[in-house]
DNA sequence: CCTTATATGTCGCTG
DNA sequence: CAGCGACGTATAAGG
């Protein structure tokens, strides 16, 4: 329940599916209660430089020469050396239990609320099964429109290439299934908040829908968007 | 150039790519040279409860009940919105510029092996080249079988369905090459130290054959393997 | 516990 | 700057 912050100078190596170095300079280390230890600059996005993943074991010892050695050994063989020569700061903290991150607005929730409202996508939509399984994976949404023919939905939040790739081997394999053609061939709608330019043009390309969805429109026509609001 | 922490009772919203919202409680505040921002717990691993990337602008103003509010607003529409309840540390310290981190990886260094050892990969197996340049990116191998056929290998540390799909593009495109396709079509190898089932399943599906390579036996064949060594 | 898909992914390279 | 691939990816959800 404790985090320590230190601000040392110090050398870092780690030895794991990787080896990597970093040269003596000053750092900012955070140890969380696990013992897992993050290894800052100042600079960078929020990855640290540096890190060992809990479970992990922080022991504290010195070499021969006399300076600080923290050694963090994880669950496998994985090692990380700190070598301190300066600390300049050290102090802990008692942070208590995090009552943990409320996320609104992934993909999950775009899949829920299309499954509510099919016909979005296109008229006489209607659902048949949401994550209906493939060899290679769940479809989004399988559906069945106004003539009864099979629709393949696919679902990001954002549309770009990779999406329209993974439709198009959904609809390889669901092709190949008699029960699902037996009208004709099974369809395919990219749906996402935002459509890439290329994206749209390899669906196109394959015949397949690219359906732009309005996230809070969609949430506007669902009754149950409260519970999500805060 | 320098970086301040804070410990303090907060609340946190983003609203960006995504909503996000932290109840009130105590956690740990790392504000980077660069206006970013990091919200961290004790617990989970490097990566922050919330945060905001550079290049980012904080600013610190207050509510009207009086509270400690910081605003920091991204590149986008991006924000990050921390209400602070009660501040129990705040220290800033001067980093310095940090030397930057040295790897050492493993990936291309499989490429090497292989490229020594292609009979590990099919019997009579041949390099022909490394990095074979296409229209849409290099080949890792190009080899030749016993029978003289041309094989191209596509290799992963961890095999995964993109991989095939990367070998797939490949192929497609050199099999349209009469070079290559003079005694019979270009045979594809995926090449990887795990290969998943479902990558699996899609390799056989489109004639792809499957390679687990054993790392430790590759480099116990190599005599040069020492030089890695350190 | 293993497998799969998502991510405010981030990071680095190349055209 | 965009696009693409790799990552010590992390992380959550489902079988």
């Amino acid at each position: 329940m404790v985090v320590r912050l230190v601000v040392a100078r110090c050398q870092v190596d780690y030895a794991g599916r990787l080896t990597a170095h970093l040269p003596m300079a000053t750092r900012v280390l955070m140890i969380k209660a696990d013992g897992s230890v993050l290894v800052h600059s100042d600079g960078g996005s929020y990855k640290p430089l540096n890190w060992m993943s809990p479970p992990c074991a922080l022991r504290e010892g010195s070499t021969e020469d006399g300076q600080v050695e923290w050694t963090v050994t994880g669950k496998t063989d994985d090692t990380l050396r700190i070598l301190i020569e300066e600390v300049l700061h050290d102090s802990s903290h008692d942070l208590g239990v995090d009552p943990g991150l409320q996320k609104d607005g992934v993909e999950k929730h775009l899949q829920e609320l299309l499954a509510e409202h099919p016909a979005t996508l296109a008229d006489g939509l209607t659902l048949v099964r949401r994550e209906f399984p493939t060899a290679i994976g769940p479809v989004d949404l399988m559906c069945r429109d106004a003539e009864g023919l099979s629709v393949a939905v696919e679902i990001k939040r954002r549309g770009e290439i990779d999406g329209v790739e993974q439709l198009t081997r959904y609809l390889e394999l669901l092709n190949r299934d008699p029960l699902l053609t037996g009208r004709g061939a099974v369809r395919g709608i990219f749906a996402a908040q935002a459509i890439k330019p290329q994206a749209r043009v390899l669906a196109e390309d394959r015949g397949i829908t690219c359906a732009v969805v309005d996230y809070d429109a969609l949430r506007g026509m669902d009754d149950d968007a409260e519970h999500r609001l805060f």
